[in-house]
DNA sequence: TAAAAACCCTAAAGTAGCTTTAGAGTCAAC
DNA sequence: GTTGACTCTAAAGCTACTTTAGGGTTTTTA
């Protein structure tokens, strides 16, 4: 298949594809004649598993490691658990942070109710505080 | 004040104050005889307004234009009630996508309990579908 | 009082993870 | 046979800073 069919395959854009195989997250298919690009199913699953990666916010660095781990079959797949342990903790972190930020804003903006001008406004004297 | 000890009072670099001014977000303060920099109670007052505006995520263009209106207190504070609210959108899908995101993690993590090896990984086979 | 440490300055380049732009070739359809 | 959709490369642009390099100034300490 060519670029574009992958590209919708997985929802991401041809660039990115582009950018990836330059970064060597993915090998770089055979050519056409015309030098297009050919991918084979190997690819798609390559890809699906960055595609799957940067969804949960996986660096590229580590994705290049993830990789060459699911290229090993017979390594132990412990760093992908830990890398996935470590990606929960961190959803839990920001989760937190954004709850809390969301009562701050919420608290901040019951201040301002009406149409004040900018004079009145609490939330601008309100956030030289925070 | 020096740049020093207005970066320690807002917990932000001495690069980004500098930044910021370059980027016009911050006036230029007056200058000591040796160039440094000295600033006043309104540079702190609207860097604070930054800091808080960059802490819930507002981009710097955004708060340009709020600073704007922050500077004219004739103005309504509307457009300052409206990004909130906006934030508050953002940050309601922020946090429920990231609880999906938690779920189906901790789904797939389930999968893989043991050690195995990366043949048997069910994370690996897995993400392959999502 | 001298020298070391801590602070300040500018300009330019680097960072991540792409996207955009520019310029050009290729392929299917009407 | 040409229009339009697709592909190619290389380089620059994007956000919001941080880092680096190279050089002054001020404060502290021996």
């Amino acid at each position: 298949m060519k670029i574009g069919e992958l590209s919708e395959k997985l929802g991401i854009t041809v660039e990115a594809i582009r950018y990836y195989e330059k970064e060597g997250l993915l090998c770089a298919p055979d050519r056409t004649a015309s030098n297009y690009r050919v991918y084979g199913e190997h690819h798609l699953e390559d890809l699906a598993f960055v595609v799957f990666c940067r969804g949960i916010d996986i660096s590229l660095d580590e994705i290049r490691s993830l990789l060459k781990l699911k290229h090993s079959p017979r390594e132990s797949c412990e760093p992908i658990n830990e890398a996935i342990d470590d990606k929960l903790i961190e959803i839990d972190k920001r989760i937190s942070r954004l709850q809390a930020l969301r009562s701050e804003l919420q608290r901040l903006r019951a201040k301002c109710l009406g149409h004040n001008t900018i004079a009145q406004c609490e939330i601008i004297k309100t956030s030289l505080i925070i």
